[in-house]
DNA sequence: CCGTCCGGAGAATGTCGTTCTCCGCCGGAT
DNA sequence: ATCCGGCGGAGAACGACATTCTCCGGACGG
């Protein structure tokens, strides 16, 4: 995965795929030319790529840890033995749990981002492209047994949010970024109030997140589809123009 | 604010009694009737009142160590080591560190509940009312080097809030009934529109916190007076009929 | 003065993240 | 074929903590 551009997220042909070279620290060494100097090495192409395989299986198995723990309660010890690796392999493909999890969510703002656009593409009209992207995120968090994991993130990004800024800006660009091209859009066309297109899209990032807590801390009781619905009715007002 | 709960806004020079039995955990011994049966020991009040000495005394601490530590990162023992106590008398007022936490945030959210009072209390106009709420909420939040205690504050909140569902509620009821009242005022003299008081003051609450988060992680730059308002702009234009 | 209970000090335990050590093994050099 | 150097696995060691447990002194009713 460390390589300059695996086809990882394929989610829009254009930007946001860049986020990748941040994410992983502790790959520093690997940049160098591999020139006739060190010739003398198991290929370098391949211990890139075995590295970038043992990072994956990782991922992987945090994620179905996260997903079936209900949490990022899982330890370190376990994700490497799901992944059949070693502590040392752990540690020389992230730089400590955290890094992890920044992965994690990395990878799944990038599916869900790519999730989410698919469902909006299929309406033309720009309010309601809006409405499917509030709507779509909050359902695609909430389905069946996602919504435990979903909690797991929306805690976790803020604690990481903390510690690791910068990062998890990233991490969350591809999603802010789908709600950010919809709220310009409507702008545009003039169904939405003018203003910052980006801190709008932040703020209603952050209404999705907040009604998902909310649910899944038992602070709401209504079913999840009344509760989107309610949320877009609040959105929708504070945007229209 | 809902029904039987004591007014949010007074500050009630007594407090903290009844909240007392709901926060510890682990003195299930005391509430047995001191019959005669027991008068052999040194009187039950001044035990009770022992207690309640040492449980504020610990989350003065507290306070202090979230405060200038900027966090929870605290230990316990360095609390017990600030409060002038021993890890058992900790054990014996709360059932853990978390617990400690709900009973501070118990405390600041009362304290803000009822700054956040005196602030609405000299507005008459139902809008400009609930204004001063939201905005009045974010300022009090950080105002100095209260930010990061509001952070871990936000954060912390989170986590607990999925651990201890129902205390949270009750911890979180001051700031919640506050919103709740000027919504209601507001929808009362027409301002706001109809819906679920309960519900908005909930999502109000929750923007102001995941504006305070964003401010704190540096993912907006402007200053805390424009975040305000613009967070109030956007609460406003939802609300309005 | 005595037994009893309270509460302090802090040692012991268990869990984790993180680091470190040892060692087998594989590919290339000789 | 044999030797060598480093990669990676297994997992022990370490350090922080929360939590529990043990011991002990001292106060207080009898």
């Amino acid at each position: 995965m460390a390589g300059p551009e695996p086809p990882a997220g394929t989610v829009r042909s254009d930007g946001r795929a860049e986020a990748e070279a941040d994410i992983q620290a502790g790959s520093e060494a690997l940049e160098e030319p591999e020139g006739p100097r060190r010739a003398g090495l198991r290929s370098l192409p391949d211990a890139r790529s075995r590295q970038a395989e043992v990072t994956n299986r990782l991922v992987e198995s945090a994620r179905e840890l996260v997903w079936d723990a209900g949490g990022p309660s899982f330890t370190v010890t376990q994700v490497v033995a799901a992944a059949g690796t070693s502590l040392k392999s752990f540690y020389r493909c992230f730089a400590g749990k955290d890094e992890l999890l920044v992965a994690l969510f990395e990878d799944d703002a990038r599916r869900g981002a790519a999730a989410l656009v698919s469902m909006v593409d299929v309406e033309a009209d720009p309010l309601e492209r809006l409405r499917v992207v509030v709507v779509g995120l909050f359902r695609f968090l909430t389905v069946e047994g996602r919504l435990p994991y979903a909690a797991a993130l929306v805690r976790e990004h803020l604690r990481l949010a903390e510690s690791h800024p910068d990062q998890l800006r990233g991490v969350l660009h591809p999603f802010v970024g789908v709600f950010e091209d919809a709220v310009a859009a409507g702008q545009a066309s003039g169904v939405v109030r003018a203003g910052d297109p980006r801190r709008d899209a932040r703020t209603l990032f952050h209404l999705v997140l907040s009604h998902l807590h909310a649910l899944i801390c038992h602070q709401i009781e209504e079913p999840p589809t009344d509760v989107a619905e309610e949320l877009w009715a609040f959105c929708s007002a504070a945007l229209r123009p």
